[in-house]
DNA sequence: TCTACGAATGACTGGTTAGTCAATCAACCG
DNA sequence: CGGTTGATTGACTAACCAGTCATTCGTAGA
């Protein structure tokens, strides 16, 4: 044998690691249909062939991509959805947490903004993990608001409408972040979006 | 002379604005660049050939549809720069008015977000009207929201940040309507949406 | 009925790109 | 070293699609 198992391994895992890298930040600019294979390959450094090695498929490498966007998103939501505080502190916990991968990863919402935008573009998993996001958010933004209001920390009010005004401004500023990558403009703060659902603010 | 110049006139203005509507809605599902000319074609019920009669390029009608677009928007922008009642009823009659765009045409916005998230595919003539467009929503929002402060009537803080975060709610809004075509949820009322940075609210 | 003329068609071309594959390279082991 | 194995390359193929153009169609006026 050469090379060992686990070197093959390894090396194999650091181009996809970089392929993947390469592919979110080209799919991004460009979008699926107008990103070119040959462009992935060279902002990886490497030749259009080999990226065949490491994916199927244009659409696979997207689709893996958003996948796993999905997944650690729903790992995320865990902040608002579990029972950790009060509903006050886990939706203040919730959109801290947005506000700052906002920030760190501007990219990423551009990407899935883009899915959601071509939806009949994606393939039919990809599509379920991504209605199955959306409909989660929404109704644990949803619970934990209705939960709020019994306790009076909450305004009154259909609390789906409250959850989708809530969640309407994060989405436009992650919109904002992703459309302004090289001119961030800074976010506004937490107290400044909660007046929106949290009563008795002057 | 066969056919009269009126009439040949008539055919061809008819047919443009069938192939301009044609495209929106099939630019809106896809995306500029997975959209087929034969894809429009069909849609509006011609052959591929024709559609060159009556625009040059498959861009030239993807900038020639957004243009408009801006166009229309930069004019209703009025209601909000203009000077026709005070800041607060000036906010409001803006807010009400986007939100009864949603609901009209959600459609537009879908091609919006994409223009902004695939800039650099469009024209550089098209990318200067975005880009004017959305600086001069951004300054009109800040500007109203000062003079607003100024009468007491709206929150303290840094007008552009507490407009970036109005704008936001809105862009929020109108991408879950142009994305649940299918499925429209109810736009929260403007009360609701205000609260962000109306002073004195429970 | 015939003619003029623009509307309309769809076969065709040229260019582009996703995906394949035979050949080469590089590392490690015996 | 030489052999084995898998990474890597890039020329190649097949499909697709934007845009062209020679041709046909339909209408109105003579």
């Amino acid at each position: 044998m050469p090379r060992t198992p686990a070197d093959n391994q390894r090396i194999k895992d650091e181009r996809r690691a970089a392929i993947l890298a390469a592919a979110r930040s080209v799919f991004v600019r460009k979008g699926l249909a107008a990103a070119k294979i040959s462009d992935v390959a060279a902002a990886a450094g490497l030749s259009h062939g080999l990226v065949y090695h490491y994916f199927s498929s244009k659409e696979a490498m997207y689709a893996g991509l958003l996948e796993a966007l999905f997944a650690r998103a729903t790992v995320e939501l865990e902040v608002l959805a579990g029972d950790e505080g009060t509903p006050l502190e886990r939706v203040r916990a919730f959109v801290v947490q947005r506000l700052e991968r906002f920030s760190a990863e501007p990219e990423m919402f551009g990407l899935v903004m883009q899915a959601f935008l071509h939806r009949d573009a994606l393939p039919s998993s990809t599509l379920a993990a991504l209605q199955n996001f959306a409909a989660l958010s929404m109704s644990a933004m949803t619970k934990t608001l209705a939960d709020g209001q019994r306790r009076g920390d909450f305004v009154e009010g259909d609390p789906a409408e409250l959850a989708a005004a809530l969640l309407a401004v994060l989405h436009g500023l992650a919109m904002a972040r992703s459309v302004d990558l090289e001119l961030p403009r800074p976010l506004p703060n937490v107290a400044l979006i909660l007046r929106l659902i949290v009563s008795g603010v002057s």
